[in-house]
DNA sequence: AGTTGTCTCGCCCTCTGCTGGACGTTA
DNA sequence: ATAACGTCCAGCAGAGGGCGAGACAACT
């Protein structure tokens, strides 16, 4: 087993999950563990020990929504199976151990992991299962396999060695100590001299444990369980792990389940489950999909009577879950926890690629498919040409541009009529570039109507424009203030642009789309000098 | 007392659709 | 230069599917 070494988990792989805690007390925890984010071991004072998940337990790896801290904890009143890891150090390949009074072999349905840390630094899973666990601590066991079938974690006996330190144990003990209540499984700087007195490591570094299920010989699959040295907080910061990399088909979660406490087998997939309700509702889900709950006020029908009171609500309005936060409330639990992330700004899902990070596992997998997918689906309107990334804007297209208004939109240029803006949208670009404005009285057209009407007075001859000074009139202001400044403004000095070749002067050229018109006359002018007179002052 | 079946609650997931800011284009 | 407009994009909520597991009554 080489957890160790994987920095980043591949996708096959699943977190075991964060054991559940206690209703009563999981406050208390999640504020311990926020503090200083170690794992710690309870204590159980009236317990045998530290109970632990059944072998099916971490078999049983859920997707996390959260990153778990690995939390060593004894068990509660509730009997509520807790996985227990413990980290053992073996001053030697071929350690042994003593003093095996804790086991107990009437406690057939508890099962332990352990952790096997070799000198050699490898560092391994170890399941036991029958054992009573008020000696803990005193126990330390002999590890030959680093993967394990299922079967065989479900047969497997472990050999028990004898411990060759006879300071191990105090050591041990002190490490795992209740009062420390540090409970995490340690490495670190004491860790050679530990190592040397065949004792027990002890540091702050949590480990982090993922569960690998992948196809095995004979088409077994196998169980790799994997030890990291990935700390807690860095894990913390990567929920993807669990999301976008440790996401596991149910059918493969379900088939570790199947073996063994899982008589309750579906005859149309390989789905088994503990009780046969359970099997004839996911009958009814998967196969039959008979839905015996209706409602009475739509067609809706539901497997199962609380999916159907939840769907009521959906008539009458119930929200009966409130935020403590704001003026929100929604009809379940899961969607206040939902909204409870628009406070918190928490984001729990990051893109693997652009590590982008995202309030909802949708709104992720989306940005997954718009940008770093390369079949990117597109949405093409019906109506028009058209083609936009999202139906959702799709609809926004088909809103804005081809909904049918019943008030008429009038086209700015003609008396065209149009009741969807795509309609008069193109209408009105057929009107581009168009000299629409034609004159009465010849053949002249142009794009603009202020161009007509000065156009207009050269042929009724109205000179609207009157000089203050010599009462000349004009037909447009510009020539107006043209005279005025040649011939009444004292001040007024023109402008002379001077060919280079020949010295004569100009009076236009003011702008750049004539400048080019100068380089063109002055290239003339080398050449033909009757072209100055037409520019000539 | 232990087992089994049913009911119920709760959790988590996906799919869907709306919204508003950002940004580019066009008039 | 500016305003209007369309598309892109993430945020967010609604709705419903699927299943684990506890509570409890009925049965053996």
């Amino acid at each position: 087993m080489a957890g160790a070494e994987l920095s980043v988990p591949p996708e096959q792989f699943t977190q075991i999950k964060e054991p559940e805690l206690i209703p009563d007390r999981a406050l208390e925890e999640e504020e311990e563990e926020e503090n200083d984010g170690v794992c710690r071991v309870k204590e159980q004072p009236d317990s045998a020990g530290l109970e632990v998940e059944s072998v099916q337990g971490p078999l049983q790896t859920t997707i996390l929504e959260e990153v778990p801290e690995l939390v060593l904890t004894a068990p509660e009143e509730s009997e509520k199976h807790i996985l227990t890891l413990q980290t053992v150090h073996f001053p030697s390949e071929e350690a042994e151990l003593q003093d095996l009074s804790w086991l107990d072999p009437q406690q057939e349905d508890e099962m332990q992991v352990m952790v096997h840390q070799a000198d050699s630094g490898v560092q391994s899973l170890v399941w036991f299962g029958e054992v009573a666990q008020q000696s803990l601590h005193q126990c330390v066991l002999n590890v030959q396999e680093e993967v394990y079938s299922l079967q065989e974690m479900e047969v497997m006996q472990f050999q028990l060695l004898e411990e060759n330190v006879t300071g191990a144990g105090e050591d041990y003990k002190s490490a795992m100590s209740l009062e420390e209540s540090t409970g995490s499984i340690k490495k670190g700087q004491e860790e050679e001299q530990l190592l040397a007195e065949g004792g027990f490591s002890e540091n702050t570094e949590e480990h982090f444990f993922l569960v690998e299920a992948r196809p095995g010989d004979e088409g077994r699959d196998e169980i790799v369980l994997t030890f990291s040295n990935l700390n807690m907080e860095e894990q913390k910061e990567k929920p993807e792990l669990d999301q976008a990399h440790l996401e596991k088909p149910s059918t493969t979660k379900n088939q570790k389940k199947a073996k063994g406490t899982r008589p309750h087998k579906c005859g149309d997939c390989d789905m088994a489950f503990v009780t046969s309700g359970e099997l004839t509702r996911h009958r009814r889900y998967k196969h039959t999909h008979e839905k015996p709950f209706k409602c009475s006020v739509c067609n809706y029908a539901s497997v199962e009577a609380s999916k159907l009171k939840r769907h009521i609500r959906s008539h009458t309005g119930e929200r009966p879950f409130q935020c403590s936060l704001c003026s929100y409330a929604s009809k379940d639990t899961y969607k206040l926890k939902r909204h409870m992330r628009t406070h918190s700004g928490e984001k729990p899902y990051e893109c693997h690629i652009c590590h982008a990070r995202f309030t909802q596992s949708g709104t992720m997998k989306m940005h997954i498919v718009q940008k770093h997918s390369e079949n990117v689906p597109k949405y093409q309107c019906p109506h028009c040409a058209t083609i936009i990334a999202r139906k959702s804007d799709l609809r926004v297209h088909l809103r804005n541009l081809h909904t049918y208004e019943t008030v008429e939109m009038k086209c700015r240029y003609c008396p065209s009529v149009f009741h969807d803006r795509y309609s008069l949208i193109q209408h009105q670009k057929t009107h581009k570039n168009e000299k629409r404005f034609k004159c009465d009285y010849c053949s002249y057209a142009c794009k603009q109507e202020r161009h007509m009407t000065v156009h207009i007075r050269t042929h009724t001859g109205e000179k609207p424009f009157v000089c203050l000074s010599c009462n000349q009139c004009f037909r447009q202001q510009q020539l107006l203030n043209v005279h005025f400044k040649k011939y009444h403004d004292a001040n007024f000095v023109p402008t002379v642009y001077e060919c280079p070749k020949c010295g004569k002067g100009f009076s236009r050229w003011s702008v750049n789309a004539k400048a080019s018109e100068f380089k063109q006359k002055q290239w003339q002018c080398s050449r033909n000098s009757v072209i100055h007179a037409e520019l000539k002052l």
